[in-house]
DNA sequence: AGTTTAGGCCAACGGGTGTTGGCCAACGCT
DNA sequence: AGCGTTGGCCAACACCCGTTGGCCTAAACT
């Protein structure tokens, strides 16, 4: 058998609930890959939901799986493309380049809390419980954190929302402007750490931890990183 | 032109001076055929240190380099090849395939000191400074940690390097037999995301960080994961 | 000397990849 | 109805990769 048993376009299955996070439009780009997100958007009037939405979305899903678990050289547009049910020239239409489609895919908003109105003991414990969520909920960072180590280009990105997400973050907890970028890098380092033992490399000690003990094991340390006096 | 100025083989070149710390023998790990080039070797009368002997190093010598750089699908046999100065060829007949040189090429000893016969306050700050002098000294590391973030086969080496030589270590500070696997977890995910931040992602931060600064912060992490009472 | 063998290069094969251009069906409009 | 646009598929191109087998030089041995 060739395996063709479905011929059903994506835009047949149901459109997921996940909230159309990825514009991705303007992709033709050859040495600078990175397309404005949202370039011409209206901010009356949101566009009238072209049926191609929901097969842009389709991609993005499956690519996201795909760079998750294969990294950035292993996850094919074919095998993209066949996870969307589409054709590979399709994400080509959409996307420009495979670099293109990579960073449509893996665009995330933290969303991390404001620590400035936390009590001071517990922003640690906060940001640990929050990512954790984050990291659980979908495979967006998994599939950044993966493609980040495979070659400068990711690590780029990754350098990207380290600089304009967590920085400013950690900047509510310790205005000296000098320490708080070593502080915050300290705190990636055990989150992004932790995260790379469980989602990754998969040590079994580590994907067998509860959130509860995560939470209570990382929590400390994370808090010492940002609030404690520098050694 | 097309870049061949030198046609000089690897022995012509001085055997680098590094003092001999990969064996080299025995490849086949995982699921690969491969022919021993040397089948007779009696322990005694250590081998008379045949010519090829360099190129085998010259050869893992680069490909520590390249999979430290470039990751495991991007460095090419034959990139690896011209660096040592051969032919892509020569790279099969000694290792059999690209797997088998990647498990030469990063069988690492940690030679992790005896936790039991240290300080009990020490032990962190001694790990963690033990394990940065081995991580600068050389791009094993680096590159095991590469190329176990790119799919389940490298993962799985790393896995058996924490089982081995991390776990057996830990053992030593903490007999309890079902905490010791959690808390060599959490050491393995603050040392392996030190490095990522500071290798593999090089965030500026991270990579500004002195020697003596890694440990002071680092150093009561792994030991609080180590001794402190399970929280 | 002569012969053997190890060390090395060359050219090529087969397969998989990103990417492209042309063609076709379904929908939206007047 | 007729026609243009949108969404999609197909087949192919050009490239690069790991891998193979044959041939050749220079060292080692007798």
């Amino acid at each position: 058998m060739t395996e063709k048993p479905a011929p059903t376009p994506a835009h047949t299955r149901a459109a997921a609930p996940t909230p159309a996070d990825a514009p991705a439009d303007a992709p033709t780009s050859t040495s600078a890959p990175i397309p404005t997100p949202t370039p011409a958007a209206p901010p009356d009037q949101p566009p009238p939901r072209r049926r191609s939405d929901s097969t842009r979305e389709a991609i993005v899903v499956a690519a996201r799986e795909r760079f998750a678990a294969d990294g950035y050289e292993r996850a094919t547009i074919r095998a993209i493309a066949r996870d969307a049910r589409i054709d590979p020239s399709m994400v080509m239409r959409y996307y420009g380049s495979k670099e293109g489609l990579f960073a449509a895919a893996v665009s995330v908003d933290l969303r991390l809390p404001d620590l400035g109105t936390l009590p001071r003991g517990e922003v640690g414990e906060a940001l640990v419980s929050h990512l954790f969520g984050l990291w659980e909920s979908s495979d967006v960072l998994t599939a950044m954190l993966r493609v980040a180590s495979a070659g400068p280009a990711g690590a780029e990105r990754m350098q990207a929302t380290f600089r304009e997400q967590l920085l400013p973050a950690a900047r509510q907890t310790c205005p000296d402007p000098e320490q708080v970028a070593t502080r915050a890098a300290l705190v990636a380092s055990q989150l992004l750490g932790f995260a790379l033992t469980r989602y990754v490399l998969r040590l079994p000690p580590s994907v067998a931890l509860s959130r509860a003990e995560i939470v209570a094991w990382l929590g400390p340390t994370v808090q010492r990183y940002l609030t404690a006096p520098s050694p």
